[in-house]
DNA sequence: GATGAATGAGATTTCATTCAT
DNA sequence: AATGAATGAAATCTCATTCAT
């Protein structure tokens, strides 16, 4: 079981209980499942990880059932259509991005955001593939970035003050290295299960302030609006 | 039309044909298509393009037929499966890439790598998310490769030599440097079609020779054998 | 409703529990299906039954789900391919011809035999086609062969014993006269429903024990081994 | 190539051209073809023959064309349908029959009757699968009953004068022999290639007189009518 | 007249979703 | 509430036949 799917007691409103920006959704108020039924979602929510991880997402809702040892009918009582469970898969990594992007604003010597990356790079890793194949066809997508973007530009001020990173990379560039790296790891960890570590290395040494003789030290290309940062969608299939 | 389908006369041989490794393979002659026939394939090839890079690889063969104006069994005759047809796409992009690298690899300045890494990245963000989306349908990904890497070593040493890319970068790392900017552009076009330029800036950028101050100046990281190069694939689906 | 369709409660593992052979294999138990699964799977085996004997093997299995008024994901829910649904058929008529043969089997006057021919010639005139075309597209039908013949050279000797039959009729020669009857029951029935018995009477005239004075009372030509009837197979289409 | 395509100059009116019944049919004049495309034709007919041999009626006729080495259109303009080419065939074995049955009539000591059906079954063995795959489809079938029957009563009166053949047996019992010699024949030539001589042994040793002391000595069933024979088809598929 | 490419209806099979048990 | 069978639209692929070259 991945361990983001472990211990946590998830109704369908993980979305609207995002805590860290939207307290007051916890206003609504889902009547609590009963256990057996919480247990199932659970379970699905597990087996749909695995299946769609190991076949990719055009597996069968009927594999994840039988994986949750469930019925077709239970998973459709919870999930209300195969879109929605990918979603809530979204919605539930998106968890664990923001406990690691919580984790790293509470450093205080510059070094969080590249904490940032090299966590967000083991959880990935640990699943790989899921998160960019979830991505990509969950409308959650545009919102996972909308809530975790808001820790990088804190992590980027606090690593640049601090003189590890150069002063004109920006927080959509930031976003960029995130999403390279996703793709590093789902590309690499079947082959090399540490290589995405050593790509990673190469991303933070580009982010490096550079010194006056380093080749070609100007950014000449503009960074992405944030406006087209939300734009930005992983590709539909 | 895409610009890498315009000009050329590209039967089924295309892959067989490459003019790198196999000039010998030439000998193998299929009588050349009758003109209403290569006409045809050609407008299957766009077509299936531009549906592949509208709705992804999901989209249906009938789509593609009709895009293209002919029949099914015009396209069945022409490509015995939807995979032969998702091959022959990617055999042509590679043709491209293949110029590049060789245009790249006249260059005695040592700019040849970055210069690889901007113009494929030119050619992709043309057609996005074809090749990344075919790469990983196709078998013929895993020979693109083969024949794509060929390039890098000489490109890489060259500047290298020339003080323009540090010297512990390994051609592995340039594969994932590509495969880093396929992501980007794929990701990003529709929203903002030149952010990747940036992105590969920032690249370059952390594969410059470091000074002596430079943070965390060593890779600790090993690079990728190139054996497990070989077997780095793209996302199944 | 085929007769040998009727009463049957017929889990797809009829073939494995043949109750001649291996009546050990009924411990492999498959659940009971559904009250309503099991109706539709005894309607389709109905359905295609007629299906098949009236338009033949080529009959789309869009026909056969119209005809029992189900949609084809049910059909295809019960078997998963059009050869599993005409192996299915075939085992069932099998059944049938075992039933057939044990019961001429318990026969002690020496007419086994001659039973056999006319109730397995009347199980198929009931179900004109069905057979033949069954048998040529199933591997189901080598072992179908396998099974069946079993019986045959008791039968046969009991016959010989009791001076029914020439002592140089073989096991394989009577195999040759079923095909013929089966033959000449799917060419003739729908012109003239009865005209097999006569050919019956006919190929068992030429059975009989022959007297000195009886033309080219000796066979000259060899009968098949076991080995070759057991390779024999149907038309293949 | 099939004997019976050797060497006969075959148009497509061959059938109206039959010998023995309407000789005034020949007035009918097709203009004859020009010699390459009677050479075509005759090809055709050989690949057509091999083809449907090897892999059964459901052989596409792309197949037939690439193996008489013409065009589609070719094969079109020669037949019109594969049903046209089919016939044709179905025709052309019937000229074989008829000599057959002319040469047997020839006889004049009772032995024509027992020779047809050896013959025939020659025949047949040498091109295994056509005749019963041919007639299956053919409506040009039921015309064949009809020439060739005409030479039965004759052999049949012949034999029974000279004793060979039990009296009560009608034409329509020898056409019901020779149907299942046909099957006989399908089933057993690949796996025994000589197999069908011994159930010709047998079906005629069941033509034969009977002495008193045989058993079941009547036939009780009565022979299908000349009219029940000419509608008996072989199974349409 | 010959060629073989194009056609398009139809075959088998899959799968997200609904619904009877 | 849970089950898993039923649904049927759509996907890929085939092939007899037509038609442009």
């Amino acid at each position: 079981m991945p361990s983001w799917l472990s211990s946590r007691q998830v109704p369908s409103s993980a979305m609207n209980r995002s805590d860290v920006t939207t307290p007051a959704a916890a206003l609504v108020v889902d009547r609590p499942l009963r256990r057996d039924a919480a247990q199932n979602r659970e379970r699905l929510l597990t087996a749909a990880s695995q299946v769609f991880a190991e076949r990719g997402l055009d597996a069968g809702v009927e594999e994840v059932a039988r994986a949750a040892g469930v019925g077709m009918g239970t998973l459709y009582r919870r999930f209300p259509s195969k879109q929605a469970l990918i979603d809530e898969l979204v919605g539930l990594m998106l968890q664990d991005f923001l406990d690691i992007a919580r984790t790293a604003s509470a450093r205080t010597d510059g070094t969080g955001l590249e904490n940032l990356l090299v966590h967000t790079g083991q959880l990935q890793a640990a699943h790989p593939g899921c998160l960019r194949r979830l991505w990509a066809q969950s409308d959650a997508g545009r919102e996972a970035i909308e809530h975790f973007r808001g820790h990088i530009p804190i992590l980027l001020r606090s690593a640049q003050e601090h003189g590890r990173i150069r002063p004109d990379v920006t927080t959509s560039d930031i976003l960029m290295m995130l999403w390279s790296i996703s793709a590093i790891i789902d590309t690499t960890t079947a082959a090399a299960p540490n290589a995405w570590r050593r790509h990673v290395e190469l991303v933070i040494a580009g982010l490096r302030p550079v010194t006056p003789d380093h080749l070609a030290a100007e950014l000449t290309e503009r960074p992405l609006t944030m406006a087209q940062a939300l734009k930005v969608t992983a590709p539909s299939r």
